[in-house]
Parts: C-alpha cells; structure tokens; sequence
DNA sequence: AGCCTACATTCCAGTCGA
DNA sequence: TCGACTGGAATGTAGGCT
C-alpha cells in the first residue's frame, strides 16, 4: 500500500490516543518459549534497534508494546511511506502523515492498532538509539531520496522501482551488527559470479555460493549445476526456462533471514527491480556453517526466461551477516565485521541451449534416501571441492572480517559460474 | 539508591481548510 | 484569522538493572 492508495482510502482515523500502561519485560517474558528462528529474528532485531528489553501493554496479555513483529510492520511502514507534498518535507524536514500512516500500516499488517503519537514516540527513540544505517535513512531521508523501493518482505516485488533508486549501487539495506569484539565497517563485501554460458556440468545439484571468511578467500567457490541441460540452438532464456533458479548459499557467518535481491541493468546498473525474500535455512554439514537456499530472483524470472538477451541483466544479493555471539566455543573463529555481503550474478553472454523440460525437474527435488532430514527438506549434498574455483581476480581490500586480534581484509571477487550443463 | 531503558505525554511550531 | 491537525522535541514515568 503506497502512501497515496492510503491517504485516499476510506476511514484512517486513529481515533482517541488510548492511554496505556506498560512494564518493561525481557524477550523471555512474552508467554512463549521462542523458536530458534524467533530467537534468531530477535537478536537481529536488537542488533539493529539498540533494543535491549520491551515494555509490555499492562491488562493481562503480556504483549510487547513494540514486538519484533510490530516493530518490523513499523519499519516496513517507514519504507512503504512517501510523502504526497515534497514540500512540508523539504521546507520543514518533516514527514506529512507518516505517522499515521505507519500506524494504520502496523494495524492492517499485524492487527495490533498503534496510535501515531506512539509511532512518533517509537521513531523517536529509534532516531536516538537505533545502530541500524538503513533505518536511520528512513527515518531522516529527504523526501523521495531512499528507500522507496523497498517492497513488502517474502519475496514481495515493487513492480515500480522510483527514478531515485535507479543508481548503483543501489541503497541497501544495512545493519551494524555489534559485539564487543567487533569493528564497525561500513562497506560491504561484494562477490561477483558469472554465470557462464559455456560450461558444462554433470550435477544434478543447485549451485553453491560459498560466503567463507575471506581470509580463506579460495574457499569461496560456486557449486555446479542442474544438469540436463542441452545444447541446441535455442536462446539463453529458453535454458533458463528450464533451471530451478535457486541458489545454496553456504556462509561461515549467519545471515538475517531476510535479504534483497536487485535486478541491474548490467552496462547502467540501474535498478530494474528489487524484491525482498526469505533465506530458506537447510541443514548444514558442519559445526559453525550456515547454509541457506535463495532464489536468483523470483518475481522476475519467468521475465528473464522470455527476454532474448538475459546477459544485459545482473542481479545482485545482498546478505545481511548477523552479530555473532562471541562464546567459548566459537570465539576462535571468524567474525563478520562487514553490513553486508553482496553477491552479483553475471550472464556470460548469449547462450544457444535449451533443456528438454522433462529432464530437468522443476523445483527441488533431490535425492533423501541417505539423509536425515524431513522429508519437506530436501537434501543437499556438498559439492566435491575440485572443480568449482574458477577465480578470475580478487581485488578492491574494502572490508574485514576479524579472527582473534588479526584482520583479513578482503575485497571483490570474481568467480565463474558454470551454469548449465553440456 | 541511582541509573538505564522503553515508552507515554506534553508542548510547540508549522500546515491547511473553513 | 483561527482552529484542527500534525510531526517532532522535550519531558515524564515506571520498571529493570547494577
């Protein structure tokens, strides 16, 4: 819902602001024990709010006044508004309605009514206290300047991206994750793959971004992938038609769920789309090791598979690393110092291939005989170390990750990315 | 006890429409 | 011109923490 579908709607009163006691109570006291996944989405929020405990409404229910799940409508509400008049924002710095705009957002995304003095209230305290760049954009941004491309979360598009955001990079979302052993930097690690045309592979496995610490820079590899892929004399979008355009993202660090996926113009870079998806958790092969699924990008694939020339197009991830916990039995290990890792998947020029639909499997579908794991979870073996590191150059010293007292700087690296199979 | 934190409340300056 | 309405800064409050 834009700003402009709202304020022309029906009915927006806030009505009377209610009066409301609260208690401060810590995550623990909600009234549930949470999931690991909560736990996890909770850390990352105090990582990116400052917020060390929630005052709960009084009366009863226990419930946090500004819960993760509100606070992230509340966010999602910052960058859904836009200003009708640029002018009030420009002439007095201030934002036109948003307060109440975000509180009806939080009201129709999560059902709980938070009045716009307490929306203020909150941002307030987020301007004071919030570590988060991204957030601290949105709430001080110049009309029009940021964030308003920033779509709905599980792999929601905005199919209108402004002429504001089309630049590159584009404005990312950015969390400063601390511990006290962490440095604070501010830019972020960038990968590029391409994904090569001309490759063959024999796998039947999705490819693998390995994100390992950089100072274990030739561990970072891609994986082979789908096989049955045949060569013809077709365009490369009919190959593509024909790929699970998934990803298994394998990182030493983890990674907030949620992420952003860029569509660039590959020659301007500008931004074509951007949607914002969930990280699908698999389970990993080894202690300290994150793997996840991704899609390459889900709300414009099937227009990548029509388009004649894919390779005019990059697209480009963007992982946010969570704080790491320090403790004992990991405090050897690497820790992510960085906002983000971005990850830039090339075309490698046009393609004459096509599959056979009915040999590669839509979806995932892979072999679970030998695993563990549930049967909703399909398994994914780890790709044999041999074949994959084709690195083209690793340049550009932009970003650190920390080990003990020693810093490894690491900058882009270039990787190819053997995406179809004979 | 004093400080900290998360939120509420109050106050003020600005816009807008009658 | 004036009152309604708004966002934002300043201040108040209550519970937790040290």
């Amino acid at each position: 819902m834009s700003f402009t579908d709202w304020s022309t709607g029906q009915n927006v009163g806030a009505g009377k602001q209610s009066s409301m006691l609260v208690s401060t109570s810590t995550i623990e006291d909600f009234g549930h024990i949470p999931s690991t996944e909560e736990q996890t989405r909770d850390e990352a929020q105090k990582a990116v709010t400052g917020r060390r405990s929630w005052k709960t409404v009084r009366g009863g229910s226990g419930e946090a006044v500004w819960s993760p799940q509100l606070e992230a409508a509340l966010i999602e509400g910052l960058e859904k508004y836009q200003p009708e008049s640029k002018k009030a924002t420009k002439s007095l710095g201030r934002f036109p309605m948003r307060n109440r705009f975000i509180s009806d957002y939080v009201f129709q995304v999560t059902g709980k009514r938070r009045t716009p003095k307490q929306v203020g209230s909150r941002i307030q305290q987020l301007r004071d206290t919030c570590k988060g760049e991204h957030i601290l954009r949105l709430i001080s941004r110049n009309s029009g300047s940021s964030g308003s491309v920033t779509p709905e979360p599980h792999c929601s598009p905005d199919p209108s991206p402004s002429p504001t955001s089309s630049t590159f990079p584009p404005e990312h979302a950015t969390i400063s994750a601390s511990t006290p052993t962490e440095l604070r930097q501010r830019i972020p690690i960038q990968l590029s793959v391409t994904i090569s045309t001309c490759a063959s592979s024999s796998s039947s496995r999705p490819p693998y971004v390995f994100l390992d610490p950089p100072q274990n820079i030739q561990g970072i590899r891609l994986g082979s992938i789908p096989e049955a892929m045949h060569l013809v004399d077709h365009r490369a979008s009919k190959m593509l038609a024909s790929m699970d355009p998934s990803v298994m993202i394998v990182s030493g660090v983890q990674l907030w769920e949620q992420y952003d996926i860029f569509l660039l113009e590959a020659q301007s870079r500008a931004l074509v789309y951007k949607e914002r998806c969930q990280l699908q958790p698999c389970p990993p092969t080894q202690v300290g090791q994150w793997i996840y699924r991704t899609a390459l990008v889900q709300g414009r694939w099937k227009d990548l598979c029509c388009d004649q020339f894919p390779e005019q197009y990059v697209i480009q991830h963007s992982f946010v690393p969570l704080p790491s916990v320090i403790t004992a039995s990991n405090k050897h290990q690497p820790t992510y110092t960085g906002d983000e890792i971005s990850v830039l998947y090339f075309f490698d020029g046009p393609v004459y291939t096509t599959p056979s639909d009915n040999l590669y499997p839509r979806g995932i579908s892979y072999d679970q005989s030998s695993s563990g794991f549930p049967s909703s979870m399909p398994f994914y073996e780890m790709p044999p170390d041999a074949q994959w590191p084709c690195v083209l150059s690793a340049s550009r010293s932009t970003d650190s990750w920390t080990h003990g007292s020693n810093n490894t700087n690491v900058g882009e690296q270039q990787y190819h990315y053997p995406y179809h199979g004979q």
